[in-house]
DNA sequence: GGTTCCATGACAGTTGTGTGACAAATCAGG
DNA sequence: CCTGATTTGTCACACAACTGTCATGGAACC
């Protein structure tokens, strides 16, 4: 279910969207300042944040702006003022969305929508992907194969996960170098190596792998 | 730069949109139909579209429809409307953002510059694509007939995903010697022997192809 | 009936990938 | 701080797969 986080001060407001948002079948609940807000998307993350402009204590652009350091969920301000210079600040903030209370919620509900469509699935760090008999916790930093604890290096590990995190996807040498190495060049082949003993060590047979497998001159690939 | 495109049939509001967009550093061009809108955003695609939901012909809603069979693109409605049923229904026809005439041009060039910079998360145009019993899927780097996984080359690949991409529509030699190769110039045969390879592969009987089919003297067209 | 356009098989050159060897870098433990 | 073990990145080679060219024959068009 989609859960949603409603930043407002006004405690009737704040519950009248609240008791709406549950009726339109989302997991709904609110806090009433930017400081409770910030802690309570850091401990148990939404996948929506609604939040006003005019907070006591810290403000709704700066709340903005904080989240933002370390959180893509989209944001939709939801303030009483319709002023141009409001709008474009809180959108340069970071916020995606702006709508002009009193607001129906028909509407904010669709937008919602239309941002989740358009938002990135946040893959949020899960504690496992299993694929097949293989299964990958970046929690406890450790690979399993048919229960059977796998050793793995550090490199080896950061490239399953980074394959595991987009099952079934197509991921290239490139990407791959970009995401568990940081390079932004170099030599390609090193994936081609690093794969390679991966291989020996989670496949059945090596020489013909069934889940980490290469699409020639895409990538590779990791897969049931 | 920013390209973005204009679908209003009122001249005065569509100048007007125009100028103030280029004002604010776009490269802008509007036309006055739907039907031309969904022309010139797929002979020459731009990075934004806005668009009227009252138009003569086509209206708006169809138009975000067919749009987004094979578009992405962010899309702005620009309406004098402002209906919650408007709103909502725009938004599930598949629009990003809704904004009411008249329209203070900041607020606007700040909401595209947000749903910009919320759309290039991640290049994932469209998960698959299925013509008939065949199902492409470029994320995945896999070809099915029927559920069936199907061996194709990267080049047979690109060339299926490039036609899948424009199911219904002829595309001569060049252009995918063009968009498959970047080759500018080059022998226009080569594209035949990868067709053929490709009817090899993903026709029930290659002589007589039901969905990778000749246009003589256009060129190839991939169809249900 | 001539001409243009297209399908296809063969083939040689090119490219992409897997793998073993090895040296440099890093780590763990005394 | 030293030492041996592990990990990491580079390289070269072999092999398989793919690509592009060409020639031939056939189909569609006028």
């Amino acid at each position: 279910m989609t859960a949603v986080l409603v930043i407002e001060d006004d405690d009737r407001i704040r519950l009248a969207l609240l008791l709406a948002l549950e009726e339109e079948g989302y997991r709904a609940y609110g806090v009433a300042t930017a400081e409770e807000g910030l802690q309570r998307q850091r401990a148990d993350p939404a996948d929506n944040v609604l939040v006003d402009l005019m907070l006591p204590g810290m403000d709704g652009f700066e709340y903005i702006r904080q989240l933002r350091r370390d959180d893509d969920v989209p944001i939709v301000v939801v303030s009483a003022r319709d002023d141009t210079h409001d709008i474009v600040a809180a959108l340069e903030a970071g916020a995606d969305d702006y709508v002009v209370k009193p607001v129906a919620i028909k509407e904010l509900s669709a937008r919602l929508r239309a941002l989740r469509r358009r938002g990135r699935v946040e893959t949020t760090p899960v504690s496992s992907h299993v694929v097949g008999e293989l299964e990958v916790s970046p929690e406890a930093g450790e690979v399993r194969r048919a229960g059977q604890l796998v050793p793995v290096t550090r490199t080896e590990f950061r490239l399953l996960c980074e394959l595991a995190e987009h099952v079934g996807r197509v991921l290239s040498r490139r990407q791959l170098l970009q995401r568990v190495w940081g390079y932004d060049t170099g030599d390609e082949r090193l994936v081609d190596v690093h794969v390679g003993r991966l291989r020996q060590k989670i496949e059945d047979d090596p020489a013909n792998p069934r889940h980490l497998v290469t699409l020639r001159g895409l990538g590779y690939k990791l897969q049931r």
